[in-house]
DNA sequence: TTGTAGGCGTTATCAC
DNA sequence: GTGATAACGCCTACAA
């Protein structure tokens, strides 16, 4: 290459980083040699060798190219994470527990943000399959079955969290969201509360909206002298909210209770019921899924059903890396149960001790 | 290989993805002009030719291996992104801003979590770089200046966000802090508090920290009549907190205000305020860095100050994309105002309208 | 306009 | 044990 061509005659030389035949040389070895130290380093090489080997290495700072070895050995050690929204609290726990294990087993996450909008679910596949991802953690819409199904044809192991895809062989992890609505709706009846109602946002499909909604019609049918009503909440009519709520506030005093399907609907929630007057606990029982760092400090604190979300980010993973490994299995359902987080809003009596 | 080898007799068959080779297989034609086509497609080739590759390429549904093109062309398109905490609104937002920005342009995002252990800083950095992303986008704590110079020796560009090393040679997009404390303290003062406290994590070299801090002290020497201290509190240490507060709270009523460093700050000191009693507006003054969805809900509503967050991460990243364009320029400063959104916290007189 | 050949950094298969 | 050498999938002179 001509000076001319260099970028600039007086800025840093051409910072281009070390390769194997650089150690090679170095070391006064062949490739070869210090590919087979860097590989299986315990069958021995002369420990001679492997000493100048180790000590070239250290002096040029090299680090192997995975894209390199991508390329060799067909296997590029990423792994790919599409969520629905990464300001979603649970997309980002997913994703720090998948994060964790990922690098703890060599795989680095290339991440993919939908940012809501479930059509880009098929370019955030596409893309990820391109960089030739070894495995799909996916929490997403599911709106394109097509794009999955490719990549598992193509040989790629997928996880599914929190939205189940039943048409598609997968491993799945998530929530127990029957258990929980068991979970959260008993402790209501417990505390006394006789006229429930469940918020979610609009169900459109999502599973674990439908599992909760249809765990709740079913404890409510299984309990006698328990009534219990549904409502889906949108973001643009907070006045349908309003209503809803006052229907169950202002009837019965001190028996009617919210269960709210996630934690925007609890803010939402909590919102229409501070424009309506009423307070927590008192007028009003409120259990939202997904623990949150300000639930304690909603009114008299807002009791929440906590997701193992770390758990849930970390059997992901696993369950990918495992696939990864050569596992064979058919698809794995695994759930986790909630915990309670027993605050005040659930607490009719000693909802007035702040 | 031996059929005894295979992973499976009746499972799928290897399916291994169509390369560069297949496609001018299929299309009667050399590689080369596979690759042409792909690359400048205007450069005309016959034209019946185009078609017949390009009849190939979508029969055989082929997508060019980006890790091989990185090796021959020595570009990943891969920008790393190193948070010191997902688990952080504000790093979030900035990742969000961040990866449509990478995306735009054609990049894909890597992301790399600290989880807020700072001694993992240069891991990150190295297991980015061994990746050959093309640049790094950084919002850490800054522990290990070393790694992060090494990458642009390497003459990776390097972005950083929020917080600051004014060692390092790279540009960087913040909030205008200075003017963010003035604009909060301004109001609070307009607002008749004379008392002033800055609760802040621990400095310990944080940039952003102490800028807020050394601005805060600035507004109050500028300031006659106002008195102010500042407080650093620790997530183990909540007697300490409280034992600042109700100097502030009790003295002078209605005149006394703090200034919460960040939103986990914001929490803590509505934490402590709820355990001594006091009422935000009408007891104690309260604005907060960083806007949340929890904001209007805690007590009569909690005045922030909003970063422009998204701008933030989409700014970074353009900023990066521009230096790999080739855009040659001393190290930028890019600083953005925050806003104020006013709420009851801030409120004297209001704070008992609910 | 198109094809041939060499190489990017690595690993795997041979010989030696 | 160690060293050539041939891929992996792609791009780019250069030749035709």
């Amino acid at each position: 290459m001509p000076a001319s061509d260099r970028p600039r005659p007086g800025a840093a030389p051409p910072p281009t980083r070390a390769t194997i035949s650089d150690v090679a040389l170095k070391a006064g070895v062949s490739k070869a040699t210090v590919s087979r130290f860097l590989n299986r380093r315990e069958e021995l090489l002369t420990p001679e060798i492997a000493v100048r080997v180790e000590r070239a290495i250290n002096a040029l700072g090299y680090i192997p190219s995975p894209m390199a070895q991508a390329l060799k050995r067909g296997r590029s050690r990423l792994i790919g994470l599409v969520v629905a929204d990464v300001t979603n609290p649970y997309s980002v726990a997913v994703l720090r527990g998948a994060e964790r294990a990922c690098q703890d087993a060599g795989y680095l996450l290339v991440l993919f943000n939908l940012g809501n909008e479930a059509e880009r679910e098929r370019e955030a596949i596409e893309s990820l399959m391109a960089y030739q991802v070894e495995g799909l953690i996916l929490n997403t819409l599911g709106a394109d079955h097509g794009a999955i199904a490719q990549a598992m044809r193509h040989g790629k192991p997928v996880v599914l969290v929190d939205r189940r895809h039943p048409e598609l062989q997968t491993d799945f992890v998530s929530l127990d969201n029957t258990g929980a609505v068991r979970l959260a709706a008993g402790h209501l009846i417990e505390a006394g509360f006789r006229d429930l109602l469940f918020v979610s946002e609009p169900l459109v499909g999502v599973s674990s909206r439908l599992e909760r909604e249809a765990a709740f019609r079913a404890f409510v049918a299984d309990h006698r002298g328990v009534a219990g009503r549904t409502f889906e909440s949108t973001a643009d009519a907070p006045d349908a909210l309003d209503d809803a709520l006052r229907r169950c506030g202002r009837s019965r005093k001190s028996r009617s209770a919210v269960l709210a399907g996630n934690a925007v609907i609890s803010l939402r929630v909590a919102a229409a019921a501070a424009r309506l007057g009423l307070r927590f606990g008192a007028d009003l029982g409120l259990i939202g899924f997904d623990e949150t760092e300000w639930a304690p400090l909603l009114g008299p604190g807002l009791t929440t059903i906590a997701q193992p979300t770390d758990d849930l980010g970390r059997l992901a993973a696993t369950c990918l890396i495992e696939r990864l490994n050569g596992l064979h299995l058919p698809p794995r359902q695994i759930l986790l149960p909630g915990r309670l987080m027993l605050r005040g809003s659930s607490r009719p009596d000693a909802s007035q001790v702040t």
